[in-house]
DNA sequence: TCTGATAATATGTATAGACATAATAATTCC
DNA sequence: GGAATTATTATGTCTATACATATTATCAGA
């Protein structure tokens, strides 16, 4: 049967056209959001395949949250469709050099602390941790790309009491020594106080770009830093395509 | 055989405890970056499970990043590990209701034109194409919280010329109306200038948070946006947990 | 020693069948 | 009619097998 005038292209795995030929679909408003896709069995006897085969198109439609899929029920077009966005945050390092430029680095302040105020008050450390305190700043061809203000846990982390992060910037001090499983990134803009504005050679009040990430490893927060971009930095966040897989 | 050391944790499908047993090897620094991890056939025997069980854990692993399949050659621990962070950007109009707040629109300005200038000049749109122009704010509780500075084709959508998008945000009434199958963003700080200051109801030169989005049906471009939010704005990224399988 | 053909092999894809599970529909009983 | 039970069913998971494909390793021949 082609009553569900569903064409593949025959271009590349059958999977993945089965995976193209309902995306379109879907894309193209002909299975409208809320709307029953095909059972698996009905797509089977269509396409002529295996169910395993059909399985893993829809399997991967669901990852990408173009369909739902409940048992017994069937398969639906996704309502609510957000957009997605695949922001990848790559080493300041790499970014500096895919650029073709030469990478600095510069540390601005190194300082064993307790834990207090805004750190605790956010829930980010518990009241007396010791962590250390790292200020530093990123260069691209000698000019500041990137303020860093990190906090991290001694506890999590004991190494970082003994290294001086002088030349090796913490980032990939710590992603090159500790684990972590978790992380969570929120971005703001924020204006350039006097400080950040002298470290990025700035105007003062500039807007700037902030990354906020927090790390841990299962529960224990392993570090807290701000990741300042000046402005006119514009990070570029990968292309969606909810036709084809990720990759 | 146990030399692998790989141990199950009994919690769910077998492919996930698979997935998650590797996953820790790597975020534990066990199996490191450039190593190769057990072949396929290896695991299996070793746990004692079907090919196709080991292959779609593995195969998940590829998709997330986490490892890098060849064959003949094996799997191995992805060499560089950037993070990624699944930017969702959801309708204005869901956020400020899930804020529990009363979502409100109001149009600025209307216009129709021809592309021209740097809307050109940045190869957005081909020089002397019809295009709607339309600036508009979105609302919570009575304040501004979103200016949206909008310009669609009306190549790519002719209804967008017979639609005044007074009580209609283009946002919406796009998704509703307008297949699309690909879209591009990028994120920057701006200071406010005078009149995006008035729209947000903020002062001069605050920091703004802008998304700019271009979106394409196939190869025509659909509609480019500019979504700028006050800086204070905070927008959440969603977690990213290399162990477990985005959902 | 180098080159090109050949073999070996790990992953990639596809199939058919089986049972589990959750959610819905149908049925029975009060 | 309504509640509790049972049956049905679509998806979820898993297995065993087969062949395709890309890439590496090996080996023969010049």
């Amino acid at each position: 049967m082609t009553d569900l005038a569903l064409k593949l292209d025959g271009d590349g795995p059958l999977y993945e056209q089965i995976r193209r030929a309902i995306a379109l679909k879907i894309t193209r408003r002909q299975w409208r959001p809320g709307d029953r896709i095909p059972f698996e069995s009905e797509l089977c006897t269509a396409l002529n395949t295996s169910r395993m085969t059909v399985n893993k198109a829809l399997q991967s439609l669901a990852d990408d949250g173009l369909i739902v899929r409940r048992r017994k029920a069937g398969s639906f077009v996704a309502t609510q469709q957000s957009v997605q966005a695949p922001l990848t945050i790559a080493k300041i390092e790499d970014e500096v050099a895919a650029d073709g430029k030469t990478y600095g680095y510069e540390l601005i302040a190194r300082t064993l602390m307790r834990a207090q105020g805004k750190l605790t008050i956010s829930g980010i450390f518990p009241r007396g941790l010791d962590v250390v305190h790292i200020q530093c700043r990123h260069l691209a061809d000698g000019h500041p790309v990137l303020f860093e203000d990190r906090y991290v846990s001694l506890k999590a982390v004991p190494a970082a009491a003994d290294e001086p992060f002088a030349e090796t910037s913490p980032g990939s001090w710590l992603l090159e020594h500790v684990p972590w499983t978790e992380a969570e990134h929120a971005i703001c803009a924020v204006n350039a106080d006097p400080d950040l504005a002298q470290h990025l050679d700035i105007g003062i009040n500039t807007a700037c770009l902030r990354i906020e990430r927090r790390t841990w490893d299962e529960d224990e927060t392993v570090t807290f830093v701000h990741l300042t971009y000046p402005g006119h930095h514009r990070t570029l966040v990968g292309r969606f395509t909810p036709g084809q897989r990720a990759g």
